[in-house]
DNA sequence: GACAAAAATGAACATCGTTCAGTATAGTCG
DNA sequence: CGACTATACTGAACGATGTTCATTTTTGTC
């Protein structure tokens, strides 16, 4: 007799029982790392048939797929409060620092973010030029490019290069080091966060430092 | 009646099909990457039964690592003619130029060696802190620590620093844009080597540059 | 040509992601 | 309440994977 609630409940039902898979799936990603993954890990841990998760998603990188996105936003609650700090040549600094941290802190979400095959970080940087607001790949990475535009056109940093270039430098460079620390961590002799520190520091001071030579000939 | 004769030619035998097996493994580690690495695959190839190839490794990490320090000899190789030269300046920017050359043109290799879980790299960077020159892994970081020790006692960069810091900040930042490269080129708006020519610059740069300031309080 | 040592293998085990024909459940209508 | 239908769910299977081991085949020696 009335349809309309019974759709509802079935349709917040099933809401339910995809947030129960993620929430399992997420527990074990966290735990145990991306390849430890199991539809049937899955299952048990919501005690229902690993059959039953291919109604609810595609298939198991759908799942890593919509755990990434989550993780993006982790990493962007890590780096949002940076943007508070007035110093721009400081905020450039803590930009650097939050990244890794949030990638030594949680480093599995970082494997699952950035250390996987192509086929989730590619999910966040589609093809098409057009940028998108709600991505929240491009919205972490635009946060960097703006802080790099403001130390410019505050004077900060050298008005040399530009900023998207340099928030790719400062980020792959970042990069390196997280996914060396996770990768391997005994091949580093210095500690990562200090290895962190003497690296920003470098960058900006390169960028920084007024510009007593051009840009030797590349012959 | 000899056999000398014979247990010779049975260890030649031995080693011809361990090198069989290598040259397989080569083959299909290089084109298709690591995890299309199979056991019968290999024995495809080689036209022996998969258990066969049990006889000759311990198992599919050991053929992995074989190959990997074939490959970190490969990336000596690259390394190696920058020691020619004699501007000690140029010689790291081409130092960082020629190791991620190596990554752009054998990435599977470069896959191989730095972004595969632990084991590898592991392998190659012991825990005792004994320094083995036979080990191709110590042995190429270490070729980029003399370069550093060399700049640095020429006065071509400040004095200021650790080699071996500055070593490993250039080598995981090179390493960063290389793997973010391989795992994601979409990512990377900036064409790789324009970001590798800019991210060493920046760093020699940073290195170089007069110490105006001294490093700012890290409150 | 018989015997021993070495080399190679086929079949099996426990995994994995994924599919699909079939069963059980729940909602609707007479 | 009982029959029908759409939805939800599942067991069993398929083709992979690395690895092991009893068994068979090959090889060398006396």
């Amino acid at each position: 007799m009335r349809p309309m609630g019974v759709a509802e409940r079935k349709e917040r039902q099933r809401a339910e029982l995809r947030e129960q898979i993620l929430t399992a799936a997420r527990r074990i990603v966290l735990d145990e790392g991306f390849d430890a993954l199991t539809m049937r890990k899955i299952g048990d841990a919501i005690e229902y048939s690993p059959a039953t998760i291919y109604l609810y998603f595609e298939n198991r990188e759908a799942i890593g797929r919509q755990l990434c996105a989550e993780s993006f936003e982790h990493l962007i609650a890590y780096m949002a409060p940076v943007g508070q700090i007035a110093d721009l040549y400081e905020r450039l600094r803590a930009l650097g620092r939050s990244y890794t941290r949030f990638g030594f802190e949680n480093p599995e979400e970082y494997r699952l973010l950035f250390m996987t095959d192509s086929a989730f970080m590619e999910a966040f940087f589609p093809p098409d030029q057009a940028a998108d607001p709600a991505n929240p790949g491009e919205r972490a990475f635009q946060f960097v490019v703006d802080a790099f535009r403001a130390a410019q056109a505050a004077g900060v940093i050298g008005p040399n290069g530009d900023p998207v270039v340099l928030a790719e430098m400062v980020w792959t460079a970042c990069h390196g080091v997280v996914s060396m620390a996770l990768t391997c961590p005994r091949a580093l002799e210095t500690p990562s966060e200090a290895l962190v520190d003497t690296l920003c520091d470098t960058m900006l001071r390169g960028i920084a430092a007024p510009v007593t030579s051009t840009v030797r000939s590349a012959s």
